[in-house]
DNA sequence: GCGACAG
DNA sequence: ATCTTGTCGC
């Protein structure tokens, strides 16, 4: 399919909008998954306070069923503007894609740092992401923007509840640790709800969050703390812009 | 109009 | 998102 570049840049937040419409328009919400032998996580990073400085972004692989660490993807952008609820996406996705071109061996399914559909127009970063690189992918996002948990969310490790938005179920609250605040995981893209919380849940080891988001998450700090120390070598090589 | 609001 | 130390509980 042509992806056309409002999908990566719009010109401003109203042809953003449009895109992201379209996005969800594209995303698929079944299972449709090759064997998996790559995971990764993806995760950004950026300055405390710096809502314009650039974004860091990390793609860490993971072998499956092994559970092999190996070396994380990363890049460095700046974001066309300061985070705004819902465009998210627009911020980070440029970066991801810039660190996922440098992965010899492209992953099979993502874990993405955020929402999937559970996004006011069904096109949250886990979508954006999976979307244009058409690659599997899930979202797990740490709190909600849009919807509300129905029934209860009982307290045992791989207890469920459903997130629900305009009458749709956009996700689902998972207790993946007794005693921590849930997550919430969603459709990115090519993977069903009742699939991609069996993957977090197998890859949640006793934590809140799955190890590939974790990986990302660490890989995208290190990468931001080389930036501040010398920008010219670090970054993963590219323009930022 | 008002409140809510991923990372 | 990020900063920062200790502290509490399984």
């Amino acid at each position: 399919m042509t992806i056309p570049g409002d999908w990566l840049s719009p010109p401003d937040l109203k042809a953003a909008t449009a895109a992201q419409r379209a996005i969800a328009e594209a995303c698929e919400t079944r299972d449709r998954i090759n064997s998996v032998r790559l995971l990764a996580g993806a995760d950004t990073s950026m300055k405390w306070r710096d809502s314009r400085g650039p974004i860091h972004a990390a793609i860490a692989p993971l072998a499956w069923p092994e559970r092999v660490i190996l070396p994380p993807a990363v890049a460095t952008r700046i974001p066309p503007f300061a985070y705004v609820p819902g465009y998210l996406g627009f911020r980070e996705v440029p970066a991801l894609v810039a660190a996922w071109e440098t992965l010899a061996e492209k992953p099979g399914l993502l874990f993405v740092d955020g929402h999937g559909r559970a996004h006011p127009r069904r096109c949250g970063i886990a979508t954006h992401v999976g979307v244009l690189l058409d690659v599997p992918a899930i979202g797990v996002a740490k709190s909600i923007l849009c919807g509300r948990v129905e029934g209860d969310l009982g307290e045992e490790p791989g207890s469920t509840a459903p997130l629900v938005d305009r009458g749709e179920v956009v996700a689902v609250a998972v207790r993946t640790r007794a005693r921590a605040l849930p997550v919430y995981v969603g459709i990115g893209h090519r993977i069903s709800l009742e699939t991609a919380v069996e993957w977090v849940l197998a890859l949640s080891e006793g934590r809140r969050l799955p190890l590939p988001t974790r990986l990302a998450h660490d890989a995208a700090n290190t990468a931001r703390r080389a930036f501040s120390s010398s920008p010219r070598e670090a970054g993963g090589g590219g323009p930022l812009a």
